[in-house]
This record gives C-alpha cells, sequence and structure tokens, in this order.
DNA sequence: AACATCCACAACCGCACCTTA
DNA sequence: GTAAGGTGCGGTTGTGGATGT
C-alpha cells in the first residue's frame, strides 16, 4: 500500500511543471535538444527531453536567449530611432517591429518600450499613446537622436557616407517632405517651433510596410550596413548614450508647454 | 549595515490563429 | 465542419541587482 502510494507521488512530482529562471543544466538540455532535433515540435520535446517545462517555455527560452545571433545588451541609438519610428506605424506589434531589427527579440522590444518610452511619458505626465506625447516624440525626439547619431558617427571615424549613401540610394519616390532636413540637417534644437510639416516623417496612414518603408526612417535603416550597428556596441561607449537626459527631458517639456 | 524602493529584464499567462486528423 | 493540439503574440508579473535612505 505504502509502496502504491511512494509510486503515486513519484508519478505526480514527475508531471510537476517547473517555472522560474532556468538553469544552466536546463539550458544545455535544450540547447543539445534543438541541436539534434531542431526547432519546433516545442510540446513534444518539453516531454521527451526530460525538461519538467512546458513546450512554451522551452520555445520561449530559446527564441528569447538561447538562439543563435540573439543580441543582447543596450539598445543602440540606431535600433531606438527604429523602434520608434516603427512602433509609430504598427503599434504594440513587437514581433514584427522585431523582425526589423536583427536579432532582437519582441521580448526585448517590448521591455524597451515599457522600461523607458513608457516611464518618459509618465514623466511628462501624458499617456504614451496620446498625440501630444506621439508628436513630441516624432518632431522633437526623433531629430534629436538623428543629431546624436550624426555626431557620433563623425566622432567614433563612421564615415559620414554611411548616412549621406542613404540619400543616394534612396529611391526617388521616397524624396518627400521628409528628406534632407531629417537625414542630416535636423533643425536647430532651439527652434520648439518644429511643425508637422517641416517634420513630416510618417503622417497619419495606415501601417501597411510599403507606407512604412516610404519616406521613413524605415528606408534609412534599409541602407545602413549590419556593421555599423555592430560599431555603435556599448564596448566604445556608444551604445551606453542615453536618449533620456534631463537636457532632453527639459527639451521635450518645454516643447509640450509650447503645445498647450 | 539594514532596509526600502526602483529598475530592467526574464518568464509566465491568456488568447487567437493555424494545422491536422 | 470541427475538435484538439501546436504555435505565436501581446500583456502582465516575478525576480534579482542597483541605488537611495
Amino acid at each position: 500500500m505504502e509502496t502504491m502510494n511512494v509510486q503515486v507521488m513519484r508519478s505526480l512530482s514527475d508531471m510537476v511543471i517547473k517555472k522560474g529562471p532556468w538553469t544552466e543544466e536546463e539550458d544545455s538540455v535544450l540547447i543539445n535538444y534543438v541541436n539534434v532535433h531542431g526547432e519546433g515540435h516545442w510540446n513534444s520535446l518539453a516531454r521527451s527531453s526530460g525538461l519538467k517545462r512546458t513546450g512554451k517555455s522551452c520555445r520561449l527560452r530559446w527564441f528569447n536567449y538561447l538562439r543563435p545571433n540573439v543580441r543582447r545588451g543596450n539598445i543602440t541609438l540606431q535600433e531606438q530611432l527604429l523602434i520608434l519610428e516603427l512602433h509609430s506605424h504598427w503599434g504594440n506589434r513587437w514581433a514584427k517591429i522585431a523582425e526589423q531589427l536583427p536579432g532582437r527579440t519582441d521580448n526585448e522590444i517590448k521591455n524597451y518600450w515599457r522600461t523607458r518610452v513608457v516611464k518618459q511619458a509618465k514623466q511628462l505626465k501624458c499617456h504614451v499613446n496620446s498625440k501630444q506625447f506621439r508628436d513630441a516624440l516624432r518632431f522633437v525626439w526623433m531629430p534629436r537622436l538623428m543629431e546624436q547619431i550624426q555626431a557620433s558617427s563623425s566622432s567614433y571615424g563612421l564615415d559620414q557616407t554611411t548616412l549621406c549613401n542613404t540619400q543616394t540610394h534612396r529611391d526617388n519616390s521616397m524624396v518627400s517632405s521628409y528628406s534632407s532636413e531629417v537625414d542630416l540637417q535636423p533643425p536647430s534644437l532651439s527652434d520648439t517651433s518644429i511643425t508637422s510639416s517641416s517634420y513630416n516623417l510618417i503622417g497619419d496612414g495606415g501601417l501597411s510596410t510599403e507606407s512604412a518603408e516610404k519616406g521613413s526612417i524605415y528606408s534609412l535603416w534599409q541602407h545602413w550596413d549590419y556593421s555599423d550597428i555592430q560599431a555603435f556596441e556599448p564596448c566604445n561607449g556608444f551604445g551606453d548614450a542615453d536618449l533620456w537626459t534631463d537636457e532632453n527631458m527639459w527639451f521635450l517639456q518645454q516643447h509640450l508647454a509650447d503645445e498647450l
């Protein structure tokens, strides 16, 4: 009778699903299993690998952490710019946004948005989806980012032609009200009277990829060499540059105050 | 030193969609 | 047609380290 109970207890413990942080052992089991059997079939993987995890948990761990080519660490200014741009088109479609950032996961981008952008919106006492805040991002923040990227690209020896080429390569159809001003000559940051017309990065159109590609930073990104992105890794100090400095916050608050 | 609070990130959950039998 | 299982996505929560008091 007691033996029976022990057996039941053991089988129950086998069925217990483990939660929480993954251990190195679990990681190596998962890596080995995927290396042998490939990705997919996560539920059967979870059963036959001996991992006491759900298939979903295995999949998430693999895609967000263990998968080769996952880029981890600070989001670069260029990536921040692209996230802001794409989010203005696609909203919280993190997976779609992540597709445009090599090696970044939807989870990472989502976390970035919540911990940085939403937080700043709160500090500015406006909703992250309010027109006020979105306009501030579009007409103030993003140009400022462009300026920082431009400054850093020259100070770090990244050839200006990397950015300039985006103009020479650009499809003529992309030339719009968003053109040379945004690419390399943002208006003076002391000029808080920036208007929608002078900085029509995006427009209020639909969320199609095509519209996102035209006349936007998206198109700029398409021409950035991935090696350029690597050059902005935190090791050279650039990746640590924070967009949300006191100076920038003051600047943005001024702009918002002017709008009211 | 101890405790509280904040912050960033990893992981979980619920739902919707897709595939297959 | 439909039920069941698998997968992907977005929202939310949990956790550990950093920082402040």
